[in-house]
DNA sequence: ATGGTAGGTATCCTA
């Protein structure tokens, strides 16, 4: 049973759903969890997406900020929102698919400029999220098994996960604070990154470009913001990764490109659903 | 060293 899961901060699904079905025609994956939805639930443009072949859809959105959706060809079950730090921010939607599969979607502050906690709130906020869900996964450990997590967590943890490691150093996203909060957060189940697997960490890779470089290809400032992890029993049956950097070409852009990892799961973990496929 | 752009919303906040 192949399962293609792609994650993709939108940024702005109301703006951006041609791109989006493009992605899908291109990419064709079976679960699609989008970040930064920037739409309350009551307008999410649930015709659309379902036209895209997406017949189960969870959102967790608010209006004008952050807001998650996970779109699915297959059924979901067990959806629900959570939220964090007590804040009333949508970041983070978990839904179980066919095969005791357990998806986290999740969109982690990106932290503000200032990379100090004492004096700013948003770095703060990034910090704190990052460790509760950290606790909160090392409490689930003995039952964590079948679990993707994938999102757009705002860190690029590795030197090759920028275009400057000592340039960054002290550039919010990539400083040592943050990727320290983002391994524990790794470490807690513990989580396989899908794409470092596949892709060797001397390698540089980025899935996020800003809107401020001229030429976004040309100057090449990336970072690695948008990541799929994999419980350790799900990682033996990852049969690829793609980073879809086509779609920072389209006109108007999201800042962020599609992260897709394929999974070859055993049917037997499907019963009568996998014969179709 | 600096400032550069984009989206939502309503004039500035967040990324």
């Amino acid at each position: 049973m192949r399962l293609r899961v792609t994650t993709w901060n939108v940024n702005s699904i109301r703006l951006r759903l041609d791109q989006l079905a493009l992605v899908v025609e291109r990419v064709r994956p079976d679960v699609l969890c989008l970040q930064e939805t920037k739409v309350e639930d009551a307008r999410f443009p649930f015709d659309a997406v379902r036209g895209m072949g997406f017949q189960h859809v969870f959102v967790h959105g608010q209006k004008t900020w952050h807001g998650v959706a996970t779109l699915s060809r297959l059924p979901l079950s067990g959806c629900e929102a959570i939220r964090w730090c007590n804040v009333e921010d949508c970041r983070h939607a978990v839904c179980r698919l066919p095969g005791e599969l357990e998806l986290h979607n999740l969109y982690i502050p990106a932290g503000g400029d200032v990379p100090d906690p004492e004096v700013n709130p948003r770095f703060r906020h990034k910090l704190e999220m990052l460790e509760a869900l950290a606790a909160w996964f090392e409490a689930r450990r003995r039952q964590a098994e079948r679990v993707i997590l994938v999102g757009d967590l705002n860190v690029a943890p590795l030197p090759t996960d920028v275009w400057n490691h000592r340039a960054l150093l002290d550039v919010v996203s990539h400083t040592p604070v943050e990727v320290e909060a983002l391994e524990r957060l790794q470490r807690s189940l513990p989580f396989v990154d899908a794409v470092r697997t596949k892709i060797p960490p001397e390698e540089k890779v980025f899935t996020w470009w800003s809107y401020r470089a001229r030429d976004w290809r040309r100057s090449n400032r990336g970072r690695r913001l948008d990541h799929i992890w994999l419980s350790p029993d799900l990682a033996p049956y990852l049969v690829f990764v793609r980073i879809d950097d086509w779609v920072r070409d389209l006109e108007r852009p999201s800042d962020h490109v599609p992260v897709t990892a394929e999974l070859d799961l055993p049917d037997s973990w499907f019963g009568d659903a996998a014969v179709r496929s």
